[in-house]
DNA sequence: CGCAACTTAATTGTGCACAACTAAATTGGG
DNA sequence: CCCAATTTAGTTGTGCACAATTAAGTTGCG
């Protein structure tokens, strides 16, 4: 009784639409609790870094976030002009812009502690069970990545 | 030795990062697997509904995936160009458009009946682990739903 | 020094997601 | 029948993701 060959092809059957459906379900949820603060969810990511680790160049960021500076740049000219961060270019080495709170954009961090609580909230999961989760979907990444640049990792 | 209120906001403590990450990561392993068949990962998943069902309205077709007119019909329209797909006004209901595959949508088919497997490969999870995986994904974006439309669900 | 290789951001172009709005057609109450 | 409410696609505008390319600056080898 194993599944026939064609059932491979349900929509219910694959793993990547589940994951695709709950990343916008979640979407939904920050776009709904970040409202008050005038952040995207993804802008709101780039401050959370910015917070936790004070000034870093985009490169770094990009690194922290998985994003290239395709994505970045734009997003970061927002949170300029919002007045949340500046951009200067580093006077060590000219090619790369360093990118730090301004005051508004430290300050934005009080408002911004509710948020984990309200969106934890949301999810209706506990502490456990979210870092299980947490656990797995990393692996999961790690394992896509790997994929990515050595598609037929083997015995050779 | 609770965790201090001051790290919830750290990046890696981030339900939805972990999520978005891995979203991203099978985009670019979909974004390989599919090249072959000039298909983007968003309209692979048109195309599963389209030949598990055959023939429907754009309605329905946003139902099964989640998603509204307006991501819809561009997309629609690319596959259209692509020929793959057919649009055409109900006859019965002038405001419905249904969307029907052609002899060439419907044979792309068979050439898409191993991306699963070679997705499958790139995970590295087994049957089990992706069933479970997708039941508490499934369960959270039930929940994130929920949430959307009731943010305080209690016993009043 | 002089120049090739590399690094870093930014730009450009394509496509997805979604909110807000518009237009057209259907439906149902009177 | 008439018209208001509803339904359904489509359009517009904003923002994210990413590939490919460009431009500027740095580094190191000879």
């Amino acid at each position: 009784m194993t599944t026939p060959a064609t059932d491979w092809l349900r929509l219910d059957q694959q793993i990547c639409f589940s994951l695709n459906a709950a990343s916008r379900a979640f979407g939904s949820v920050y776009r709904v609790v970040l409202k008050d603060l005038g952040l995207t969810y993804s802008q709101y990511l780039v401050m959370l870094v910015l917070w936790e680790h004070g000034e870093l160049p985009v490169k770094k960021l990009g690194e922290h976030l998985r994003l290239d500076s395709g994505t970045l740049s734009p997003l970061l000219k927002r949170l300029e002009a919002a007045g949340l961060v500046r951009r200067e270019r580093s006077a060590r080495d000219e090619r790369s812009v360093e990118v730090r709170l301004t005051g508004q954009g430290a300050a934005l961090r009080e408002r911004a502690v509710e948020v984990p609580r309200r969106i934890s909230a949301a999810t209706g999961l506990d502490l456990t069970e979210v870092q299980d989760l947490r656990a797995r979907l990393d692996r999961l990444t790690a394992a896509l990545d790997a994929y990515g640049t050595d598609p037929a990792p083997g015995p050779s």
